[in-house]
RNA sequence: AGGGUCGUGGCUCAAUUGGUAGAGCACCGGUCUCCAAAACCGGUGGUUGGGGGUUCAAGUCCCUCCGGCCCUG
């Protein structure tokens, strides 16, 4: 009810996979009476929960969570949309006079919900051309491209990545302008104190490979093959998720799918390895021992 | 027991008619402005099962031991 509620800043829950984000989220918004922002990106979508280790209803103690099951799996998982909807839900949270808990492993993705990323607009059909022409002329003539159109913007584009290289195009393409891409120094947008969860590397795997065993105990094989009726198939994010992507590539015959559990474990502990590579820039985490900090601890570090 | 075959980095395999070992995956590190649980880049690591011999030089030939697999009995 106080004016001063909206200017709280926002407490943010990041760390690798498996780490325990979850149930600290859980203490923390009770604790201070907030509401829960999920910041994962597969976890926007409806449906895929035993593979995401997405938190059931019955276990979310009341709280009310967004930003989860928002998509079909045939949709694109969207980062501009996801800041776009993410910031309109902080507004609503706060305006009620609750406090926030953005919880999640997706960087891109918090970043763009705290900081002031622009987005160029895009068009998938300028893309899909793009697509084709690399496949037809090769990336190394695209980059060529891009480095003709501006040099210095291509500079900043990895000649590897077809990926980058043809968004860039595509950017040009929509807006006649090469795209700005800096990471660093955002203007923030919605002020925030973030905690990063840390572990030791061999207990962290420890714990991805309990993980995903349990997920297979809970029936994964046929939540995903529920899902391929859905059309997890033509899901060009979602059928690329950890777990569903290895249990769809046994499923066409590219291994046995006694193998995938130990395949996925491993693509996991990969993950969280990018997880930290992509968090160990932002000197703003305030990184703490997973199996020692309590909510009380972190609302301490708000202070 | 006899005959055959194989034994190369954590795993699967390469290595011209002998010339001082390569790759993929794993592992380690990094990049990142909308497919991001994605995409991409780099790096460590083996004296080639043990021992002996032939040779200027052996993973590659010979002997022997150990181990795996196959056939025969």
């Amino acid at each position: 009810m106080s004016q001063n509620t909206s200017e709280q800043p926002v407490f943010v829950i990041l760390g690798p996979t498996a780490v325990g984000k979850t149930e600290l989220s859980l203490d923390l918004a009770e604790l201070i009476d907030a509401e829960i922002i999920n910041a994962d990106s597969m976890q926007l979508y409806r449906g895929m929960d035993i593979g995401t280790a997405k938190l059931p209803m019955p276990q979310r103690r009341g709280i009310a969570h967004y930003m989860l099951d928002i998509l079909d799996v045939t949709e694109l998982a969207n980062v501009s949309d996801y800041q776009i909807r993410g910031r309109q839900v902080i507004n609503e949270i706060q305006a009620r006079g609750k406090r926030v808990v953005v919880v999640g492993g997706s960087g891109l993705f918090i970043q763009a919900l705290l900081e002031d990323m622009q987005f160029p607009p895009g068009d998938p059909l300028v893309r899909t051309r793009l697509e084709q022409e690399t496949e037809e002329l090769g990336l190394a003539a695209m980059y060529a491209k891009l480095m003709e159109f501006d040099s210095q913007a291509g500079a900043r584009v990895n000649p590897a990545n077809a990926r980058r290289v043809i968004r860039a195009l595509e950017v040009i393409e929509v807006t006649g302008q090469a795209p700005v891409t800096s990471l660093v120094a955002l203007p923030i947008v919605v002020p925030s104190i973030r905690v990063g969860l840390r572990r030791p590397r061999p207990e962290l795997d420890e714990r991805i490979t309990t993980r995903v065993t349990q997920m297979w105990g809970q029936g994964f094989e046929a939540e995903v093959q529920g899902l391929i009726a859905a059309g997890l198939r033509e899901g060009v994010t979602a059928r690329k998720a950890l777990g569903y992507a290895q249990i769809l590539a046994a499923l066409d015959g590219q291994y046995p799918m006694s193998d995938a559990p130990e395949r996925t474990v491993i693509a996991t502990r990969q993950f969280a390895r990018r997880q930290d590579s992509w968090f160990g820039r932002d000197a703003s985490i305030i990184w703490r021992d997973a199996n020692t900090l309590s909510a009380q601890d972190v609302v301490a570090l708000g202070s």
